[in-house]
RNA sequence: GCCGAAGUGGUGGAAUUGGUAGACACGCUAGACUUAGGAUCUAGUGUCGCGAGACGUGAAGGUUCAAGUCCUUUCUUCGGUACCA
């Protein structure tokens, strides 16, 4: 018999039975319920972080869980193998950012199946194969067709030097992050997806997402951000055009005292030339175009303009107010433009008061009397009209709807809404992406790729130039095209690559039907498994990703390909995983290893023997060393003990504190059921578990451990089924063991030996989704055959979870002061009897007649008397 | 600034609809066993107090027989987001 358990022997002998006998290989089966669950796939970066490991171990448990309660569960895994990561590796270590993807794949694959995880490996996709990303390339030829795809020229971030685009984050302090030289906008031609035709859509079933966090649905509507406004219309002075502005306070027109355009908005230009201002119009804008336009930028630049020559008439004053043009305001929301009204807006307010602009007072608080000419700040609040004609004394929020009608009427304006979401820019001028599958013709323009062409492979023996940039458009025999439309042969391959959101968006799909030729996804597969039952992942993914995948779903809802518009039915965002920082004054931050733990407690640092100085606990990042890699954890613990402390140490959803001493606690614990049930094998001998009710035993340690049992089974399948809240199922578990430890089984008599056993076996039972391998090997020395996986998972009895005895607290005034057992079935006069003769309940109430006696009889039996 | 979440022992965390605050675990203390142990077992462990007892869920009020839980105000921390007109 083995004292201990052994994970390096028994978990790679469970995952090569696991493998062979291909457990958790599945296929349609419509005579079960199907359960589709999905963990966020990984970036193939080189190895899993203990954040995947916590992730994934979720995600296992409800599986196993759910295949024992008979569903039919698909789980599979695969990788979101393009991206950046792969080209500065690539560059840094002289390889090939395919070669660097697919030797990491493999590494990290291995690690996976360390981890006992039960995926179907036979439905493993990688993004980066043609295969894959073949039918997302013909996707955008469907979107081109429908117009859900179209091409703009928009701004990205430029380096000059590396001759590169750079993602926002590649942009540090205003600096390309490999070479430091200032980073420039440059206006390119881009593909973009017409996400905003759905803003509505998708804005509105945020609230017809039950199995969301309220977290994430209220991200994605603030992302969405959807304001009711109007849209009035400004005449140019002196010209037959109009300005077009959109206000979500039309009730203030009358304060327009200027009004804003975005220094991008053409308008700038066109209404400057050939004024005195030009030069100084010209000079701002191209000041403002090197301005870093986000957030930690904005907070840098004060807010300014510069007056652009021209005038407007304000369409209710019909006063000639000055247009500017001003840095605050953005050509990507609304329409560009705004109406500036200082006396109502902080912003308009400040610009007002440096550029000697006047404002006018409109709306006026109830019980106050505001002075443009001595305001400190703009009012935003709610009052009634004043200075703004026939409206004066109208209440403001009445105001907003007459005045835009008025307005209405003039033909300068009409109610309108407007949201914060942007179409989405899909174009990356990168190689390690899917190819975008266009031709560009000198005389026919953007000419779709013939789908019969398809896939438009990414040449894999392209080297990534020096300095980062996409090697594609060097490349003739990819670049160079012949038109399909008209034949022209000196045509040009359009040699960007997708953002790598667009291979994420659909792969949950693919998993149905990986293998599929004949299109994206095989649809009686999807029919049967999509949509995702339960989707698991980081919170970082809750606007971006998630949005995304939502809009595809409609579009290939649009498209008649699918009969449902939302990918994941329950979405769990698993919180972040954290750990002290250690710094040493030498040596800066320190890994765990390096700081060594002196008999007196503390640590120092093992380069300088220097005292360490150990930090907050934040999340785990190489940058800060404060991580566990989870190799050795493997090493040292064993896939199953990582896993139980993962899911032990806090619920799903919230952050997990990373505790070495806390994984030593769960291995303790797993070694404690490993030798109960050395013992139990060893002393009971020719028993079978107890069957039954417990009114049918005759000891009362035998009963109070079988209702002890039975109310585990309950406890834990309710902790899964309902809430995912682990730490309490395995509490509920240690309850149950501790119980078992305190039972000498020597002098044990057969009926307690027979509950032992049903004790037992359930406890594997329940804990074999947390702890497979371990689960496994004990089952197996029970004498049982086959994988715990199919067996079904335990049901408690009704009869069986209820003493027969309670115990009655007793209150005085609301305080504890007593408490007594009693039978469970007796009336409420007798435990009033019995608490008011209790003694130490005398010494409160004494001879005093209580005022009311309260008896609750719920899961705890209370009775509080009040005098 | 705005939106969201969270504050409970030395630590991680428990506590259906308001009903024994601190389950379970870590750590610590004492003891047992052992050639040894960072193995294992037993007991103890919210704070103050010799004690009876009092006090205790970020803070302050309130509702209630009864509040970690409900209401009001407030503080702190974390996350998201941002010249959004």
């Amino acid at each position: 018999m083995e004292e201990r358990y052994h994970p390096e022997l028994v978990e790679p002998k469970w995952q090569a039975y696991w493998k062979e006998n291909q457990v958790f290989k599945v296929r349609e089966d419509t005579s079960k319920e199907k359960y589709y669950l999905l963990e966020m796939f990984p970036y193939p970066s080189g190895k899993i972080h203990i954040g995947h490991v916590r992730n994934y171990t979720i995600g296992d448990v409800v599986v196993r869980y759910k295949r024992m309660k008979g569903f039919n569960v698909l789980h599979p895994m695969g990788w979101d193998a393009f991206g950046m990561p792969a080209e500065n590796a690539a560059i840094d270590n002289n390889t090939h950012p395919a070669a660097w993807t697919y030797e990491n794949i493999s590494a990290m694959r291995e690690q996976l199946k360390k981890m006992g995880f039960s995926y179907d490996w036979d439905r493993e996709l990688a993004t980066c194969r043609p295969e894959y990303y073949k039918w997302e390339q013909w996707l955008f030829l469907k979107m081109l067709e429908k117009k859900m795809a179209y091409r703009k020229e928009s701004y990205v971030n430029w380096c000059e030097k590396c001759q590169t685009v750079l993602a926002n984050e590649q942009v540090e302090q205003d600096k390309c992050w490999r070479c430091s030289k200032t980073v420039q906008q440059k206006k390119l031609w881009q593909w973009y997806f017409k996400i905003t035709d759905y803003a509505e859509d998708l804005l509105v079933h945020c609230d017809k997402l039950p199995g969301w966090p309220d977290k994430v649905t209220v991200m994605q509507k603030n992302w969405i951000g959807k304001s009711i406004g109007s849209a009035l219309k400004f005449k140019i002075d002196g010209k037959n055009e109009d300005i077009e502005v959109f206000t979500t306070r039309p009730d203030t027109i009358f304060g327009a005292t200027f009004m804003c355009l975005a220094p991008e908005h053409p308008l700038v230009e066109t209404l400057s030339r050939g004024t005195k201002q030009e030069d100084q119009v010209t000079a701002f804008v191209q000041k403002v175009s090197s301005q870093e336009r986000s957030a930690e930028g904005i907070e840098k630049y004060e807010k300014e303009g510069v007056f652009t020559g021209a005038f407007c008439i304000n369409p209710a004053t019909l006063e000639k107010v000055p247009v500017y043009t001003a840095n605050f305001v953005l050509m990507e929301y609304g329409t560009g433009a705004i109406m500036s009204v200082p006396a109502g807006d902080q912003r308009d307010f400040d610009f007002a008061r440096k550029y000697g602009l006047e404002i006018r007072v409109v709306v006026q608080p109830e019980g106050d009397t505001l002075d443009g000419t001595t305001m400190e700040e703009a009012y935003t609040g709610d009052g009634f009209m004043v200075n703004s004609g026939e409206f004066n004394g109208l209440d403001n929020k009445k105001a907003m709807d007459v005045m835009t009608n008025w307005l209405e009427k003039k033909g300068r304006g009409q109610k309108t809404i407007s949201y914060r979401l942007r179409d989405w820019g899909i174009s990356r001028q990168r190689y390690w992406g899917a190819p975008i599958p266009v031709i560009h013709c000198p005389d026919c323009g953007a000419v779709p790729v013939p789908k019969s062409d398809l896939p438009i492979k990414l040449p894999e023996d392209a080297n990534i130039l020096e300095k980062g940039g996409s090697p594609l458009p060097t490349l003739d025999f990819f670049a160079k095209a012949t038109c399909p439309e008209c034949g022209r042969k000196d045509a040009k391959r359009d040699t960007d690559t997708m953002d790598t959101f667009v291979e994420s968006s659909w792969y949950y799909l693919r998993y149905c039907s990986p293998r599929y030729e004949g299109g994206m996804f095989d649809h009686d597969a999807v029919k049967y498994w999509a949509p995702v039952d339960q989707y698991i992942g980081g919170v970082e993914h809750a606007v971006l990703h998630l949005l995304y995948s939502r809009y595809f779903m409609r579009v290939l809802h649009a498209l008649g390909m699918i009969d449902f518009k939302e990918p994941f039915t329950r979405l769990l965002t698993q919180g972040m995983v954290c750990k002290e920082t250690m710094t040493c004054p030498d040596h800066g931050y320190l890994f765990p290893e390096e700081a060594l733990k002196e008999d007196k407690g503390n640590l120092v640092c093992t380069k300088c023997k220097k005292d360490v100085e150990v930090g907050r606990v934040i999340k785990m990042s190489k940058s800060k060393k404060n991580v566990v890699d989870p190799n050795e954890l493997l090493e040292k613990y064993g896939a199953d003990v990582t896993r139980l402390f993962c899911l032990f140490a806090a619920p799903p959803e919230r952050d997990l504190e990373w505790s070495e001493d806390g994984v030593e606690g769960s291995h303790r614990f797993a070694n404690r059921v490993w030798r109960f049930a050395m013992e139990c094998l060893e002393k009971i001998d020719g028993l079978k578990p107890f069957k039954g009710a417990a009114s049918d035993l005759s000891s009362k340690q035998a009963k109070d451990l079988y209702i002890k049992a039975n109310q585990t089974i309950q406890k834990v399948t309710d902790d899964i089924d309902k809430s995912f809240h682990f730490n309490t199922a395995i509490s509920a578990v240690m309850e149950l063991v501790n119980v078992l430890y305190s039972i000498d089984l020597d002098s044990a008599d057969d009926e307690l030996k027979k509950v032992i056993l049903f004790s037992l076996e359930n406890i594997i039972l329940l804990l074999s989704p947390i702890l497979p391998h371990f689960c496994e090997e004990l089952f197996e020395k029970l004498g049982r055959t086959g994988s715990i996986i199919e067996q079904p998972w335990p049901e408690y009895r009704k009869d069986s979870i209820k003493t027969d005895e309670v115990i009655v607290v007793v209150q005085v005034n609301g305080k504890l002061r007593s408490k007594f057992t009693i039978d469970a079935g007796v009336e409420e006069a007798i435990i009033k009897e019995k608490a008011l003769a209790d003694e130490k309940i005398l010494k409160y109430v004494g001879d005093k007649k209580p005022k009311k006696i309260i008896i609750i009889r719920k899961k705890q039996t209370l009775i509080n008397i009040v005098v």
